[in-house]
DNA sequence: GTTTATGCAAATTCTTTGCAATACT
DNA sequence: AGTATTGCAAAGAATTTGCATAAAC
């Protein structure tokens, strides 16, 4: 139940070739692709402005959520079970060398005390480095 | 010693309006500020690509550091002296309703151990929620 | 048949580059 | 004087919007 076709289904979206086919990247890539990693590897499959508007509309309802970059450039990954049961705590590992930017689901982050008045809803931990392939 | 001039001078740089000005900035505000952010306050004083270089230039000489933001705005804030030599760990909270990002400098970042292979040079961690002026 | 998504064109915004004039040391 | 910075113009990316056509339900 994790194929492309489910996963628009369990988010009551239309199904489209588009949206397939983005969704069809992120499962089979396993690491956070920009708008422009999507364009190149769709290899203009699709209009560069239905791109947009598909990570959009994913966005909105939940399926992918934004990786962040100190690129300047807005990466996304696919949501997990749990994550869309709005449970937000990320860890992405990003290679320097490479580019890469890849989930770190093993990895929990601690409980932090904010000072007061402060409400957490998001934390989202980026640890740059050296990934395994590129060291 | 925390003033504009002196910054400049410690990391011997030459000393101009705009610089000035941009570095009393972030003094005076105490939160990450985006290339937009400082166009607007600094009220067309300078033009628009002095500051794009300004930015790059401190960012360059480790003046400033990027503060990771879901906005696709990029955002910088000053370094402590500790960050200019080198120790890059940075813990920031934004707030969802009023925009602002905080450095949490009291907040240290736990020890995280990586799977193998993998080395990290700097962990940056961003919080969302809502902050003490806004809840 | 009604609603929603797509493609195309065009407008905006964001960022970078080249070059001559100016300011800094 | 010599070098680095600035402003202006212009180019190049990235992102958004409007609208008619096409596809999904």
């Amino acid at each position: 139940m994790n194929s492309a076709l489910s996963i628009l289904k369990h988010h009551k979206l239309r199904i489209t070739d588009c949206r397939l086919e983005i969704i069809r990247e992120f499962l089979s890539k396993q690491v956070a692709l920009a708008h422009s990693d999507l364009e190149e590897s769709l290899n203009s499959q699709f209009d560069r402005v239905t791109i947009y508007r598909t990570l959009k509309t994913f966005l909105d309802q939940d399926l992918v959520h934004k990786v962040l970059d100190d690129s300047g450039a807005t990466k996304y990954a696919l949501c997990s079970h749990e994550e869309a049961d709005h449970n937000h705590e990320h860890v992405h590992f990003k290679c320097e060398k490479c580019g890469e930017t890849t989930c770190l689901d093993a990895i929990a982050l601690p409980k932090i005390s904010l000072p007061k008045g402060f409400k957490k809803q998001e934390m989202n931990l980026l640890i740059q480095g050296t990934c395994s392939k590129c060291s």
